[in-house]
DNA sequence: CTAGGGTTATTT
DNA sequence: AAATAACCCTAG
């Protein structure tokens, strides 16, 4: 629950007139770079581009020919020119008008040029490869060998060689708990026998984790 | 090292 | 737009 109102303060309703689209929901006819780069000239904000960065995007990405100017001087869709694991493009960016504290999510652009609005500046994701049932499956069977919280151990004996580590063992027993113990309707994503949901949920109620402290 | 809060990425 | 999944940070 408490997590629900800091996901609903960190998703787009901080500025609802911009939000980040991946490539195939991109639309036509709404603002992207150029549109992002007058904002952060016209607002001044100090923690916006800085002009080095602004003369260096334009050489990467500036206008080429006419055809381009007239592009970016409509306001298309620009991807952005800091090529990163996943291209997005920017959508809907008003032009004018009071503006909100600027929220720059780190990803689609690189960390670098833009001054860090938080006092912890997250490093870059690694790796976002989805669990395999398989995996799953191997996970269950660890947790139901040495119990819950042993993922040190879980790690080392069962998932020597896997990519996962043993802080991303414990992170999914808690999205299994989350998708699989509560009322969750959801439907989730990967599909698990229904046996290892059920050895799941059995786990889950032997050993309760998260271990709420107190309400 | 683990728990749990937080952030980012992807899917619905 | 909001839920879900994956990954990060860090106190204790």
């Amino acid at each position: 629950m408490e997590q629900q109102a800091i996901q609903i303060y960190r998703q787009p309703l901080e500025e609802p007139e911009m939000f980040w689209a991946p490539i195939e929901q991109a639309e036509q006819g709404l603002y992207g770079f150029l549109g992002d780069l007058q904002l952060s000239i016209a607002s001044g904000s100090p923690r916006g581009l800085q002009i080095e960065n602004i003369l260096q995007l334009l050489e990467l990405e500036g206008p080429q020919d006419q055809t381009n100017l007239n592009d970016w001087l409509s306001g298309d869709l620009h991807p952005s020119p800091l090529l990163d694991t996943n291209a997005h493009y920017q959508t809907k960016c008003r032009r004018s008008g009071r503006r909100g504290t600027r929220k720059r999510r780190t990803s689609p652009w690189n960390p670098m040029f833009f001054e860090s609005r938080v006092s912890r500046e997250y490093t870059r994701r690694k790796n976002n490869s989805r669990w395999t049932a398989k995996e799953v499956e191997i996970l269950v069977q660890g947790v139901s060998k040495f119990g819950v919280g042993r993922w040190a151990l879980l790690k080392q004996q069962f998932f020597k060689t896997s990519i996962r580590t043993s802080v991303n063992l414990k992170d999914k027993w808690r999205n299994l708990l989350k998708a699989y113990q509560g009322n969750s309707q959801k439907t989730t994503q990967l599909y698990l026998e229904p046996s290892l949901v059920e050895q799941i949920r059995k786990l889950a109620a032997k050993q309760p984790y998260p271990n709420k402290r107190h309400t």
